[in-house]
DNA sequence: TACAACATACCGACTGGTTGGTATGTTGTA
DNA sequence: TACAACATACCAACCAGTCGGTATGTTGTA
């Protein structure tokens, strides 16, 4: 991708990812993009081939956005990997306040609504899911290393499962109309990784 | 709601929940709602004041069918509360197989989309999720006051974190296009829970 | 340096098909 | 004959995408 292009194209990218997760990708027009990126149809399709084609560059603009978000976070800073996790879901909830529509996920929210209707938007917003999991598999593969964990419990698949949680809450807090579902979320999936690396204060009776 | 009517209201619904499911609720056109059901839309129109309004009626004929097919399974049967809850996750898991819109949520998906766009769907699709959650609170409830659990802990937040994990799996299920993440959520889930109840087999170094 | 040839970025009126919705029947039945 | 349950024909608005055009680089070459 070129960088060296007029700010159109990151114009509509920009009002792409704001919109479309708040009202869903079908429910835009692309003259409401346009008008929202302060740009006109003719710069629109001379930067993408069509609608869809702008859907699945927003999921890679996604990606792309919100993996510096992360990478530039303190939480990295810890020596320990499990610390890097868990500061990692305290940094999840640090950014879930506000409006819904600025904390839930763009490659969630078109993946689920477009997975059966584009191909490219759904792939590129699977691997952008995908990707930001790997990142914390790596973390999570080191503390089981260090911790140790029960059979069958990988780094990969706690990722995903974190991933999954965030998104399920997403979908609550929409429903609800604010962030407590994803501070709910949170606790019950940090509680579950802290007894699953045998740091917790509790599971007694 | 009458249930007098003739069955064009039905198919129409049936439709809904197996179109919208597939291809998201603004990307699917009266016109396909009404091939799809044998009907015409004059019939649509009759039953239903607008799209949107077929919309919120489909989510709650998802609430309506899909409650009974849970009230109706066996794992209801058994006496203890937690098994009733860890055989609700059992069925979740076998009713997890074929294609991907088959057994992904319509109240999830459409709540996902028309949060933003229809307060209506917003409405009855959360209404259908909190209901299910209430129902699976009451069991845990009953198996905190049975067999304890950490300060904080109540049935009706982990009926909802329930519901969270499975959305959120559903989601990345729609990426890979199979089940298989929705199994792994909800082995991780009941690990979770085992371990919550102090029934686990793990959590050691 | 000068200029032709070409490329990129963008504009906005226009189009043909689609959409949600309406107006006006027809038909079965109580 | 009255009314609910449909069917048919139609419409105005909207939609994604096109097209002819302009303005501003960039590059090759003499």
């Amino acid at each position: 991708m070129p960088k060296k292009s007029g700010d159109a194209r990151t114009k509509l990218l920009d009002a792409a990812v704001e919109i479309v997760r708040e009202q869903g990708f079908s429910a835009t027009s692309v003259d409401q993009l346009c008008k929202k990126a302060g740009v006109t149809k003719g710069a629109f399709f001379h930067h993408f081939a069509s609608k869809e084609a702008l859907g699945a560059a927003a999921a890679d603009y996604w990606t792309e956005t919100s993996s510096n978000l992360f990478m530039e976070a303190d939480y990295n800073r810890h020596d320990d990997p499990l610390d890097r996790y868990l500061g990692y879901l305290d940094f999840r909830e640090e950014i879930a306040t506000g409006e819904v529509a600025e904390f839930t996920c763009y490659a969630g929210t078109s993946l689920q609504e477009c997975y059966g209707s584009s191909d490219a938007i759904r792939d590129a917003a699977y691997q952008s899911i995908t990707g930001h999991s790997a990142r914390l598999a790596d973390d999570l593969d080191q503390a089981i290393a260090k911790y140790g964990a029960p059979e069958g419990v990988t780094g990969l698949s706690l990722g995903l499962y974190t991933q999954a949680v965030l998104q399920g809450a997403f979908i609550l807090a929409k429903g609800q109309g604010d962030a407590a579902p994803v501070h709910d979320a949170i606790a019950h999936l940090r509680r579950y990784i802290l007894m699953l690396f045998g740091q917790a204060g509790s599971g007694e009776i």
